[in-house]
Order: structure tokens, then sequence, then C-alpha cells
DNA sequence: AATGAATGAGAGTTCATTCAT
DNA sequence: GATGAATGAACTCTCATTCAT
């Protein structure tokens, strides 16, 4: 059988099927990288370690806070399932995963704004993660009054910013404690 | 190769007067700068506001944290000296005060970086701030054991961060209340 | 902070086919400008006379030493390719004339440097000369011995530096005449 | 008794004999620096290592080639003492040990001169070194016509750069045994 | 749609040189 | 005369972003 040669110097055009798969690449690339080195990371780090090109890049996340925000889309998400699944430490729990490992939950939720569309957005998330802790959150909790609530997190994400990973997860206990909430195991929601 | 300067129409050498003089713009500008675009922000933007060229401030700070651990310096020498003067909720509104207004504060306090020489000069100040906190703590604080002291600082520290001055304060307070630590006025130190 | 470029009216971008046809500028306007400037120019002024910007010349010589050997692995060939052809003296004359010619020859096939990956190049090209003289060495020729013949290049690249054109050609024959050697006709390798 | 202070902030000023002084220091401290780092070494590091300020040197040597060219003129100096003292091969002995030890002696021998002041003094320093050899070279010697003799020393010089110190020697010796020149102890000149 | 080279604006840093004190 | 700070141009290197293929 003959053997057929791929064409040189025209790289494959997977179609629909591999845009999606690509996306999928760079979202986990980004979690990864923004995780080893920070959300300043070049961008073309990303597209490496994701093994696709700049330009796929930009087609997928146009502005730079869009890659982030992608990240942390899926962070909300996570939270957003657990709190259908489990009560109110379970899903703080999730939550406390989320703020140690990810670079772009804390990163983001924290931006002062220049405004700009995904600022605009990461607010959205804010707002996201926001109701899916309050429907587990009992009346009369500690923290169910004005925005306690979200100000308790960036709390805890103060706390844990700066350290290395064994050391977050220390302060992040530490860091509830003093808030006098209780937290259920620290990790992922897995449905 | 060698630099060739080109030493036309060179503006007037101040003399040394003049360097303790810049030394003090420098830091000033710093602390504007930060405050206005991080910690991050370019080194030339501080020689800028500050009126000077880039070698002043390299010869003043030779390495980038170098400057901002000066503008910390500063403002942990106002928390040592309310400490000598007024009791904890005192203390530590002077210190939530430099906390709302100094972006330097915890990222620098916090910085759990690659070390180098002005990374362990800002665990000395670190150092500073938790033992002019701690001859005010009583026995028995909520916040006297471990490092508790330190982390409910980053923590009211990542409430704040990411808002406007005005937000800051109140979220400030917010934070505090929710430690459960009585705080006095927020405001800098005044001898 | 995050690099901010200001993209307004770019110079078009040549796309992917110039790729091979910049490393080509980029060598060529080396080997000029190190003939003119010296080893130590400025590579920016490489970049200016390929007429290319500067992340090209970055992105295809990542090293400075790169560069430099870039025009120096040329010089190595073609004196190979004239240890192909002809007898020693003109192999010596080829190797005469990129002596005369070239700045980067020697200085960089010399350079006992720190080290580095450009280092062990170089270290492989004075190699590749060695050898493409020696095959044509008879047994017993003043230079046959240890590395005698190295030395020797070097000491007419010593006898040569710092003259012009015209003079470092008359230099070169003596050079080679107190070292009883005897040289072809001066000039480039002409397949 | 009373202790008489030195009053602050006022240099010491030593008159004619601490200039004197100073200008053996910076010598000393420029031909220290040369071998260390080259011929490119930073001028503050030169006056740094002779412990004197920026402007003095600058007031003794207001070119920068002119402080290369002062430790140049020791080193001819030297050559020119041995050459009443000892026949050729001790005086070629000298001469090699400044080779193989002085950054300066080489690289200014060799400077393709764009002119200057201390391009010209080089090459009268040169005219020097080969007066001061040629006194002692017997007629019908190898190198006793037209510039063999300069052009020997520039090829033993050429043989000897980029090397370490001790390769230098071993190289420097080869040199000469290739020019078959006999050469003596390689050692500096002590009266 | 994907690729990956090109572009060029800065950021960081280093020094030669001047000059008030 | 000496000191050493100030100046700022020049150089290296890095990336965000575009775009020909």
């Amino acid at each position: 059988m003959m053997q057929r040669t791929v064409p040189e110097g025209r790289p494959a055009n997977g179609g629909r099927k591999v845009a999606a798969r690509n996306r999928e690449a760079l979202v986990a690339a980004a979690r990864e990288i923004y995780a080893e080195q920070g959300l300043d990371a070049p961008l073309s780090a990303i597209a490496r370690r994701a093994g696709v090109g700049q330009g796929v890049l930009y087609r997928h996340f146009p502005e730079r806070a869009d890659m982030a925000t992608a990240v942390l889309e899926e962070n909300v998400r996570q939270v957003e399932q657990a709190a259908e699944a489990v009560p109110l430490d379970g899903v703080l729990g999730v939550l406390t995963w989320h703020l140690t490992e990810s670079a772009a939950f804390i990163g983001l939720l924290h931006a002062d704004g220049a405004g700009g569309r995904s600022h605009a957005y990461a607010r959205v998330l804010s707002g996201r993660v926001e109701r899916a802790l309050r429907r587990r959150l009992p009346d009369g909790h500690r923290l169910a009054g004005g925005d306690d609530l979200m100000l308790a997190i960036a709390m805890v994400s103060g706390a844990v910013t700066g350290a290395d990973r064994r050391e977050r997860e220390r302060r992040a206990a530490t860091a509830w404690r003093l808030l006098g909430v209780e937290v259920g195991p620290v990790r992922p929601f897995e449905g």
C-alpha cells in the first residue's frame, strides 16, 4: 500500500471538532501556566503548552482577560455544581480548593477593573458564586448579612496569596477558623 | 561594546545635596505610582514622577524590590510609633489606614518570593509589625495564637484589594468585624 | 506589568515565506557589521541593516553568540569545500581570505569563554576547520604536530587584526612567510 | 586630650602628594581590572578598586584610552629597561610575560585606530618597543627585516588571546617556537 | 481555521561623563 | 583637588498582537 504523505507546509485544518478541542486544550494549559507563573504569564507559553499556534489563542480569546475568565468560569461552575449537591461546608471546601489551587480565581475576583467586557463578566461570575453559596446558607449564619459572604471569600483569598501550595492550604484553614466558619474537606468537586 | 553617550545640553547636575531629596522624591513617587498602578508598575514611571533620571533610581534602589521595601519601611515605622503611644485598637486603626492606602503593604509583607536580599528584609519588616502589635495584644486575645495576627492582617488586606478608596475603608471595617476585632479610628499616625 | 503595545499603522507582516530570507539577510548584515564594528557591535545595528525588527533577530538567534556563530559557520563551510577540491596551499588561501575579511572568524574560534551552547558549537567548528586542513597536510609538515595548526591560524589572525583591508592582506602574507608556510592565492572559494 | 574630629562631609584634600599617589593607584587598579574583565571594563570599577572617586579618574585620564595607555606605558618601559640589561632572548621573555599578563598590551597595540590622541600615542609606544628590541637584534636574525619584528609580536599576541592564564603561557611558547625564535624565561623585569 | 513568523514598543539595566559641593 | 551623585542615552531582551500563507 502506498503511504499517504501529509502535504508539507499546509497545517492540518481539523474543522469544527478540532476548534472545540483546541479551546479546551487552551483552557487547560492556561490553568497550568497560571498556577505555575501567575496571571501575568506570557500568552505564548499558554499556546505552546496547549500545542497550538498563537493565532488560535486569539481566535478563541480575543482579549487577554478572556483567557483567564474562561478558567475562572470553569471554577465557578464547579462551585455551582457542588452547591446543587452538598451542604454549605462542602461547598466551601470546594471553593477553598479553587482558592488555593487556581491563580485565576483569586486574581480575577480581585481584579480592580479598568472595566472592559471581561471585568463585567468577572462580576457576573462573582454573583454566581454568591448565589450558589447563599442557597446553602442557613438564615442567621455568621456570613448571612450584606456582602459578608463575598468579603469572607476575599479575606481567605488574601490569606493564601503569596504562599506556596502546601502553606496555602494551611492558611486557608486558619483563615476560615478565624472567621468562625466550618469548612468541609478541601477538594475539587467530582460530580 | 562600550557605551557612547552624547553629552550635549545636559541639564544641571544638582550635586550632592539633592541626593537625599531625590531619594525622598522617589519614595513618594513610588507610593503614588504603586497606589495607582500596583507593585508591577514600570520603574521608569516612578523615576519620571519623581523628576529624576533612571540612573538615580538605580543608585538608590539597585534591586526592584528595594524601592517597594522603602515605601513599606515607612509604613511599618508608623505602625511601630503608634504601638508606642496608643492601645491595640488604635494601632490597628493606623495599620488599617496603611492597608487601605498603600498597595505596597501586603503585597510585600506577603511575598513568599524567590528569596534575595529584599525578601529577607520584608520578613524583618513583617516581624517588626508583628512585634509592634503583639506588645499591645492582651493575653487571650482572639488573635493571640500562632500566626493568627499576621494572617488576619493579610485577610483584611485581601478584603480591601480591588476596590476604590471609599469602598476599601468600608470593607476593612466589615472585615475586622467578621474577625471579631475592635478597631480604632482609621487614620495615619501623627506623633 | 504586562506589556502594552500600540499596534497602530503596523507595516506588513511578510508571512512565513520571508522567514528564510530574513535569516539570510541577518547573517549577511551581521557579516558586514562585524567587519565594520567588531564582534561587540550592537545587535540592533544588525537588525536595522538587515531591515528587520529586533524580534526577528531574537527568533532566529536567541543568544548573542548564535548570530556570530552563524556567520562563522558559513566561513567554515567554505574552507571545508576548498579542502575537498584543492591542495593545502589553496585551502590556506581560502582560509586566509576569511581571516582578513571576517572579524567573526578567529574571535569566535578562539573564545575560551564561559561555555554555553554556542561556545560548544564554536569548538565543533574549530574542529571542522582543523580536520579540513589536516586532510591536506602532508606528514612531516611544519604544522603537523599538536595544535600547531590552529595556533598558526590564530597567529595569522593576530597579525592581521587592527589594520585596514589592504594592509591586512600584506600582513597575512608576511605572517605565513614567518611561519615558513606556503600559501596559495588569497580569495574566496568558488565551487 | 581632646579628640580632633574630621570635619564631616568635606573629603580630605591631600594636595599634590596625594594626586600622584592616586594616579599610581589608578594605574595599578586598571592593570588588575583589565586583567580580570578585559579592556572594556567599566571605568567605575577601576575607580572603586583604586579607592578614589570617578572624578579623579577623569582628572588624570580625560579620555578612556588614556587609562589603558598608561598601563601600556609601564609595560613598555619594562621592556625598554630589559633591553638595556639583557640580551634578546631575555627581552623577549619579558615582552612575552607582558603579552600573557596584560590585556592592555595586546588590546592597545592592536587597536584599530579611529585615530585620536591616544591611538597616536599607542603608535609611539609601539615604536619604542620596536627600537628596544632591535638594538638587541643581531644582523641576519629571522625577524630583522621590515616590520617582521612587530608582526611576530602581534602573532604571538594573537596566539594567546582568548585563553586562560596558564594556557596563554603554553601557547606563547609554542608560538615563538613556530616562529623559530629562542625566548628566555617568561617573567617580569626586575631591575 | 490553523500556523507561526514578523513587528516594534517598552521595560530593565548599565555606564560614560559632568559638576555641585 | 577630591568626592560621588545625577544624567540620560544606548543596549538587550520580551511579548502582545497581526497577518501572509
